[in-house]
DNA sequence: CGAAACGTTGACCGTTTTCAATTACAGTGG
DNA sequence: CCACTGTAATTGAAAACGGTCAACGTTTCG
């Protein structure tokens, strides 16, 4: 999320392909050989696996500003469709050179392998809010992930409409979360901006959080 | 989640100290100095992180078998708590000789990125099981994803208890899943095999998923 | 053989989804 | 400068769904 562009740093443009694709178009097919792995600039790419049997599942739905299919680096074919959800813009970063780069750079690679590590501690996180089952908590619990600060606040970039999907929630919901959490003082707005309240004695009893082991 | 030994490859057993956690022990606290990464050889850990105000999330729970805080490796200090959820048992890869083999050893720093590429495949593809609303279907997403053959067959080699947490709903809900769609000629199952058949044609009406966009 | 964990099912309740309608805005072209 | 238009933000009401609590059958394993 915020580890992108070291992609960008280690291919000059050289190896650097832009490509548009319309809505539905195939930017690679499962069973390709793989060749690159991409950057969404624009739009948004759906990466989708078929199974022998012709159903399919959803593997990962990759907006504007993330990077897709990298263990493609690693392996011979992709193991996915990708199909642009919305008109999308991508940037191809070729394998061949990528691979050359890690190769003989020791810093690259392991400034690649720290990016991995991070986002794996990302989408670790994320997991780890939807475990919580109401959806107030669910956004406070997000809030105090986007948060900096003392107060925490955050600032709010991109319109919830666009976050309550992240949350997996519907917009409704993460509206009345929102004003559910404002009217018991949880959280204050002013504009685009979020600021986390102390934590208040607990009006609900303790814990109703993930599912119990 | 199939390709932890790989850490275990990389240290011999010199920077390897194994130690056991009673419930509700700290493993190491936010702040400390970065020191090790630590693979869960049995219970469960949970990574919590706190904010400047006293509050606190939920970043991961790391059970048997998983690798955790493995970022830390590329950070000073450790940016969160590690709590004992159960008793615990846990191997502390130190960070020094870990850092050492990468420095050195450019096909490990390679299958370390790798290994992080694989798991952000991993995580990314839960995470989009849970956009999944409805039991019944996130179910099935999920015995797609673990499925292999054709028909897609899986072996369930866990409790289904165990694995119900992992899909973000409770035990019940999941027997009430498969009952659901067992009874819908969905599934089939054989002692622990569970065997998919073809889709059928919509008893619904069509794709109730992800949250509109 | 018995205890503990797993599997299963029912009923009830709370929350979120859905569907729908309305208001608030920001950008655009007249 | 303003009507026009599309998106975002809200709010309401009803229905659906999963969580929770509870009881009970079943399997496993010491």
């Amino acid at each position: 999320m915020e580890t992108l562009q070291s992609w960008a740093d280690l291919i000059p443009d050289e190896g650097l392909r832009r490509r548009s694709l319309a809505k539905g178009e195939l930017l690679f097919r499962q069973g390709d050989p793989a060749a690159a792995i991409y950057l969404v600039e624009s739009g948004r790419v759906r990466l989708v696996r078929h199974l022998e049997d012709g159903s399919s599942v959803a593997l990962h739905t990759a907006r504007a500003g993330e990077t897709l299919a990298e263990a493609a680096l690693f392996a011979e074919a992709y193991h996915c469709d990708a199909v642009a959800e919305t008109p999308s813009g991508v940037a191809a970063l070729a394998k061949g050179p990528l691979l050359r780069v890690l190769a003989n750079d020791q810093a690259a690679s392991l400034r690649v392998a720290r990016m991995f590590a991070g986002q794996v501690r990302d989408l670790r996180a994320r997991l780890e809010v939807r475990n919580i089952r109401t959806a107030p908590e669910r956004l406070v619990a997000w809030l105090r992930l986007e948060a900096t600060g003392n107060p925490p606040r955050v600032e709010i970039d991109r319109p919830w409409i666009e976050i309550a999907p992240e949350l997996g929630l519907t917009h409704e919901a993460v509206y009345r979360a929102i004003s559910t959490l404002e009217r018991d003082g949880a959280i204050v707005r002013a504009g685009r901006t979020v600021t986390l309240a102390k934590a208040r004695a607990a009006p609900l009893g303790p814990e109703r959080n993930s599912p119990r082991t």
